[in-house]
DNA sequence: ACCTGAACACCGTTCAAGT
DNA sequence: ACCTGAACACCGTTCAAGT
C-alpha cells in the first residue's frame, strides 16, 4: 500500500521556511508556555520541527537568542505615561514599574538582560521615552545621557533580584546574619538593625526609583 | 602478585574527608584556575576525587555553591578607605571600586551575585564598611538602610554588564541602532546623539557612584 | 545556501544500594 | 550518616554529508 504523502501534507500543515523572524517568534511563544529556561536550541528546534544545527544559520548562539526574545517582550512596557499629566518623576517611576513588571513574569529574562543588553526598536522607544521625561523636568542633556543608563540598569538588577523567588531558608540567612550581628563587631549593622530589612518592597522600590531620578537630576557632570 | 595499598597510600596522601569547608576551598581553587563557568558539581567531584553524588550531603545545589564562592571571594575586598581621610563620599566610592574588581575577575560571579546574594562574615564587613561611611557623612540612618541595598544592587550590576566581553558585533549592534535613530521617531535620541555613549568608562562609573551617594544623602524617606 | 544526522563534550539531580 | 554507581533527563555547538 502505498503512502497519502499528499493527504497528509494537509492535515497537518506544511512546515513553513525557517527565518529568523519566525525563530524568534517561536521562541517568544515558548518563554511564554514553558519559561526561559526552556528556550534552548534543543527544545526550540523539536517546537520547529527542525534539527539543532539548523537553527545557527540564523542565530549566532543561545544569548543572541535570548536577546531577540527581550527586544520582543519590551513591546508590552507601557509608554502612554510620557503623554499623561502629573509630575514628571512619578510618569517616570511608572514607566520604569511597567518594564520592571515585563522582566518579573518572565523569570531570567532580567538577568540574561544584564549580560546581553537589546538594541531593538522597542529598547530605543523605552529609552525615548525615559530621556523625554528627564527632559520634561529640565535635567541637563549630559546628565540625562549618563543617567539613563544607570537607571535602566538598576532596574534590570532589581527585576533580576526579585524575579527568582528567595526561598525561605535563603532569606533567612540573611535575616539570621543580620541579626547575629553584634555591636562589637559590626556596630552600625547592629545599630541600624531591623530597619536593615524594613518597609513594605513597594514602599522601598519607590523610594529607589526616586533617589535616582534625584541623584541624576542634582549630580552635574565633570 | 598483591596490590600495596599502604605505599600507594602514602604516595598519593589519603583522600580528605568532605567538609563543607573543604568543598567551599576547592571550588575557591577552581574558580580562580578555571572560572566560574567550570565550577560544576561533576567538575568540583573530579578534583576532590568523589562522586557528583556525595556533594549533595554539604550543599543544596549549585546555585548555594556559587553562593558560598562569593562569600569566600568578598575577603578579598579592600575596606582599608573606611579608616582613611579624605572626603567620605571618595572613600565610599573606592571600596565599591574594589568590590567591583572583585566581581569583575572572575566572570559569571557578578550575575550569580544577583541571584543569590551572600549573607557571609565577608558580605557583612562589606555592609558594615558602608555604613559606617554614610554615618561619617550624616546621612540619616533610613536613608542609609534603603540605599545600601540599591548601592550594593547597582554595583554588581555594573560588574554583571561589563564582567562579559562586550562582542564587538553586539556593541556595534547598539552604537549603529542609536545613530540610526531619526529624529522624527526618536527625537530624544537623536538629539543627544553621541554623547549617550560617549565619556571614558572610569569617568561615567565615578559619576554614576556620586549620583548615588548624592540621591541616597538627599532623599527622604516618606 | 540551507538542512540534517550524528557526534563530542559536557550538565544537575535523584535514588537504590552499599559501607 | 555518608558515599557510590548508575541512571534520567537534559544541554550547546560543530561538522561532514547530503539536497
Amino acid at each position: 500500500m502505498i503512502s497519502e504523502p499528499t493527504r497528509s501534507r494537509r492535515e497537518r500543515p506544511a512546515k513553513p521556511a525557517l527565518t529568523r523572524e519566525g525563530i524568534v517568534a517561536a521562541s517568544v511563544d515558548l518563554v511564554r508556555s514553558e519559561g526561559l529556561k526552556r528556550v534552548t536550541m534543543r527544545r526550540l528546534a523539536e517546537a520547529l520541527d527542525t534539527a539543532p544545527a539548523s537553527l545557527y544559520v540564523y542565530v549566532r548562539n543561545t544569548a543572541e537568542l535570548h536577546a531577540a526574545v527581550l527586544d520582543e517582550l519590551l513591546g508590552e512596557v507601557d509608554l502612554t505615561p510620557v503623554h499623561t499629566t502629573g509630575e514628571w518623576q512619578d510618569r517616570l517611576a511608572d514607566v520604569l514599574r511597567s518594564y520592571m513588571r515585563v522582566l518579573f513574569t518572565h523569570p531570567g529574562l532580567a538577568a540574561s538582560a544584564l549580560v546581553a543588553r537589546p538594541s531593538g526598536p522597542n529598547y530605543l522607544s523605552l529609552v525615548e521615552a525615559l530621556l523625554e521625561l528627564l527632559a520634561e523636568g529640565d535635567v541637563p542633556d549630559g546628565q540625562a545621557s549618563w543617567g539613563i543608563d544607570l537607571l535602566l540598569l538598576t532596574a534590570t538588577a532589581n527585576a533580576a533580584e526579585h524575579a527568582v523567588p528567595r526561598s525561605e531558608e535563603d532569606w533567612d540567612a540573611l535575616t539570621v546574619a543580620l541579626r547575629a550581628a553584634t555591636p562589637d563587631t559590626y556596630p552600625r549593622i547592629a545599630a541600624l538593625g531591623e530597619d536593615l530589612l524594613s518597609g513594605p518592597p513597594p514602599a522601598r522600590l519607590s523610594w529607589g526609583l526616586r533617589m535616582l531620578i534625584n541623584g541624576i537630576a542634582n549630580t552635574p557632570r565633570p
